[in-house]
Order: C-alpha cells, then structure tokens, then sequence
DNA sequence: TTGCCTACCTACCGTTCGTTAGATAGGCTT
DNA sequence: AAGCCTATCTAACGAACGGTAGGTAGGCAA
C-alpha cells in the first residue's frame, strides 16, 4: 500500500491528518480541538480551513483512510496467500489487519476506537465502505467453512463480529513498542481456530 | 404515593446518573453537555452541580458504577458455581460480564467504552479498582488452567485481555433487544474455549 | 411558628469552541 | 516584470461550554 509520498504540495495536509488522528485516537473526537490539532502540527487554528472544510470532514477523511489501509492490507494478504492452506490464510488476514492497526500510520486505530461515536453525518457516510471491508471477511470466513477447515456448524456472522472485536480490542492493551506484533497475531490465530481448552482433558 | 418510589434524597441523583451514563455510551464524554444531561433528567445545568462537584466527578462515580456491576456479578457467578466443573464456571463468569454489560444499567457499558478517553485525573482514581477486577480474572482462569481445565501452555495475560476484549467489544454490535444473552454467552464461552476449527479435519 | 435544609431555580461569569474574513509573503507561470 | 496561486497569518464572530452566585419554595424539626 502506498501512503503517498509527503509531496510538496500535500505534505501540510498529510500533516494535518496524522497529528489529528493520533489526537482523536489519544483524546477522542471532541475533545481534540481544532487548536490543539494546529498547535500539534505548529500552524495557526484558521490555517487548518485552508485544507479542509470542517472538523468533521477532517474526521471523516481520517475515518476512510483507516478503512483504507485496512482493505489494502486485506487484499494483499489475499494475494500473497492465493491457493495457501486455509489456515495459513486466515493466519495472513489477521496478521494483515493487525498490521493495518498498528503500523501504517493511526488511521486504522483511530477508526476503530473513532466510529462509534462520530457524528451521525459522518458515520452515514462511512458505513457502506465499512460494509465492504467486512464483506471481505465474511467472503474469506465462508470459504474457509465450505472447504472444512472451521467446523461446518460456525456462525459466521458472530464469528466474524468476535474476531474483529478481539483485534480492535487490542488496542486497549498491546503497545507495538513492547509487544511483537508476529507474537499477537499467533495468538489470536490460535485462540481463534483452537481455543484455551485442554484437549487431553476431555 | 402508592407506588415505591426511590428514597426522596437520592432519586434526583440516580435520575441524573442514569441519563449521563446513557449520553456518555452513545455520544462519549465530552461531547455530552452538563446542559444536556440536565435537559434528558428535566433540570437546569446547574441544578446538576447540586449533587456533583464537577463533571469530571460525575464521570468518576458512574465509571466506579459500572465497576461495581461488574464485580457483584463476578462475585455472585463465583458463589453460585462453588465446586463446579471448571467449564462451567468460566460460563457462569462470562455470563455474567455480559449480563453486567448488558443487564445492570448503562454503567458497564459506559466503563468500558469511555474509561480509555477519560481525563487522566478520572482515570487514575479508577485504575486501582479496575486492576482488582482483573485480577479476579487472573485468578479464575489460573485456577482453570492448574486443574487441567485450559491448556497448561496458556498465557494467561493474554488470554485474560483477549477473553475481556472480545466480551467488550460486543458492544459495538450486539443489541440485547434482539439478541439473546445467553445464545451470546454460549457463543463467546464456546468459542474460547473450543475455537472455530474443524476437529474432523486435522 | 420559626428556622433550617434540601433541591431546585434564574442569571451570569470567563473560557473555549468551530469557523470566517481578509491580509500577506513567497513561489510559479507567462 | 506582472499576475496569480498556495499556504499561511491575525483578528474576530457568535455559540456553547463548565461552573458560580444567590435566590426561592416546600418539607421537617424545634
């Protein structure tokens, strides 16, 4: 995926986009003001209007971003893993959307701890491309039953729901500057396909 | 007069933690206005400042709240699976931080969706109390896995924080309007538990 | 009946909010 | 050299914010 290069004349808006998404993932929404975003990237609060129309379209903007990365991030786990095992492939996505949260940049994390409580505009327009990203899990989740490697009877819907919240979770707690983020995704490609409980007692 | 009423001293109280606990879930704390929240109880703002020293304050007590739900309904599955088999214990205690979250009042919720924003000051207060109901997770799940019940390889930090993040992140999709608690705690149990793959084809 | 206390009210404070208007300085095009 | 465009600035607007001061009505205790 390719995060554009800061060229000349958008190095000032991406800027304005990085240090507003790490304050609204920080902070939130709200109380990351429009100020304090300009003081961060060292302009005047008036200055931001030059790029974009308003707060929300800035949030907006850094919501589809998020999404963005993620749905790259998707597809190319998708084709480095064409005709690979199930299990090897389901182990790709996770680390794919893993790597989406926690090394491109804050979009992905300030999307997901972001959306629930943005403004109703700006949740509308969001939800349809946020549909299609998870579409692609339930497309990725509904293949890996028909070909038998998760158990015929799986919900996929809640499945689907439950993965990505763990994933999203993470953010609550895993510090990418402490933690190995090869490790996290092990885990939670783990505790997915097998769980916690001790096949030896049965 | 007939009908029991909450004691005259504290139903204006509880009145205006309810509707600010329900305003923080949906819109978060700071886009949530003392003016609002007076509006949703039927008083002025500062009819508010009556029975909180700040916002912030009124924050604090209703993140200690939900908090408290938590812990009565960790206590109460402990007592009542006294003895039990392990497997039916870590149900009961999923249960019931769902059951918390969903069937105690918005304060559960509120905790777990807005501690992470907080203002510093609020989540410091907080912080002790929060580690002592997750120790009480570490407790339950290292006994489980001392008598055979989980994996002895499990690592049980990990697990804890995945296991409290996926019921968490429930949040974000599940309605207990049409959703039923107990299809949902039966999903998450099983699925820690067991996982999604298909045992007939190893 | 007097006096106090609780639970609210009206009115207002200073601050910060998102946003706009208009100016300016430097670079690119012609 | 002239003109324009981009990116920024200063200054200010009205609205909303959290919070305070002081008043009042009604119940309860002496």
């Amino acid at each position: 995926m390719t995060i554009a290069e800061p060229t000349v004349e958008t190095a000032g808006r991406d800027r304005i986009l990085d240090e507003a998404a790490s304050l609204f993932l920080k902070q939130g929404y709200e109380a990351a003001s429009v100020r304090r975003i300009a003081e961060a990237v060292g302009m005047q609060a008036a200055s931001i209007y030059h790029h974009f129309n308003s707060k929300e379209d800035l949030l907006e903007v850094i919501l589809h971003r998020g999404l963005e990365v993620m749905t790259v991030a998707f597809d190319d786990a998708s084709t480095a893993t064409l005709g690979a095992p199930g299990r090897e492939r389901l182990a790709a996505h996770i680390r794919a959307h893993l790597a989406a949260l926690y090394e491109n940049g804050p979009y992905t994390a300030t999307h997901v701890t972001t959306f629930r409580t943005a403004p109703e505009s700006v949740r509308t327009t969001i939800v349809p491309q946020r549909d299609a990203y998870e579409a692609l899990w339930t497309t990725l989740l509904d293949d890996l039953v028909t070909s038998g490697v998760l158990t015929p009877d799986t919900a996929v819907g809640p499945a689907r729901l439950m993965l990505l919240g763990g994933m999203n979770a993470s953010v609550e707690w895993f510090d990418p500057q402490r933690g190995s983020l090869d490790d996290l995704a092990h885990l939670i490609t783990r505790q997915t396909l097998y769980g916690l409980s001790n096949p030896l007692k049965d």
